[in-house]
DNA sequence: CCCTGATTCGC
DNA sequence: GCGAATCAGG
């Protein structure tokens, strides 16, 4: 494998967002992240530095893209993890911005995520104990970001990616499974176990 | 032990 | 230029 300018401009776009050497070199295939450390080094863009120092705690990579031309005008719209947001609870003349349908259409509950959640197993039909199991390890869980997975980390979701509480397991995985004992007791039953769930 | 980036140096 | 080996750390 050679470093083409795909590949080149591949590794500068994940570099600049963070990404470690591993996963860098995981996603170009073919290559050690030290070839991906190297490759950094000589395009000498180690530091992330421009000039700013600062945060530790903030990862939150901003743009701060090259002025390519050829580059979409306004990628992004910025997706704000979309917070509570209360609903104006306390009812009350709303004033008068809703002349159309006029009804006073309170808007409840906001939906949580933008689009349908995966189906999370969540509780139900699932063998009771092994959900006891999970609810303890959450609480030991290392609430890990999307980035800080790796293959030996349980990928298991917690909360709603549409909000701040959000965030994998990170748990030391079973060998061979995506996830930890507790989740992959949870992810893998046998259909004999779950079958007559009664009510 | 898992992981991170930094440096060196023969190729 | 390349990247494995090594170093230095979390």
């Amino acid at each position: 494998m050679s470093w083409s300018d795909e590949r080149v401009e591949l590794l500068k776009r994940l570099w600049g967002e963070g990404q470690s050497a591993s996963q860098i070199a995981k996603e170009l295939g073919g290559v050690t992240r030290n070839a991906v450390i190297g490759k950094v080094h000589r395009l000498g863009l180690s530091n992330r530095n421009g000039s700013a120092p600062a945060a530790n705690a903030a990862p939150a990579a901003p743009e701060a893209e090259a002025p390519k031309p050829t580059d979409k005008p306004a990628p992004k719209p910025a997706a704000k993890p979309a917070a509570p947001a209360e609903t104006v609870a306390s009812g009350e003349t709303a004033g008068a911005d809703s002349p159309a349908s006029a009804a006073p259409v309170r808007v409840k509950a906001i939906i949580p995520a933008g689009q349908p959640l995966p189906p999370q197993p969540s509780a139900n039909e699932i063998d009771p104990e092994a959900l006891a199991k999970v609810s303890e390890v959450e609480k030991k869980a290392k609430r890990l970001s999307l980035m800080e997975l790796t293959e030996r980390t349980c990928k298991w979701p917690v909360g709603d990616p549409a909000t701040e509480d959000f965030w994998f397991c990170g748990l030391p995985v079973q060998t061979g499974k995506p996830y930890c004992e507790a989740h992959v007791g949870v992810a893998f039953q046998p259909m004999s176990s779950r079958r007559d769930r009664k009510r």
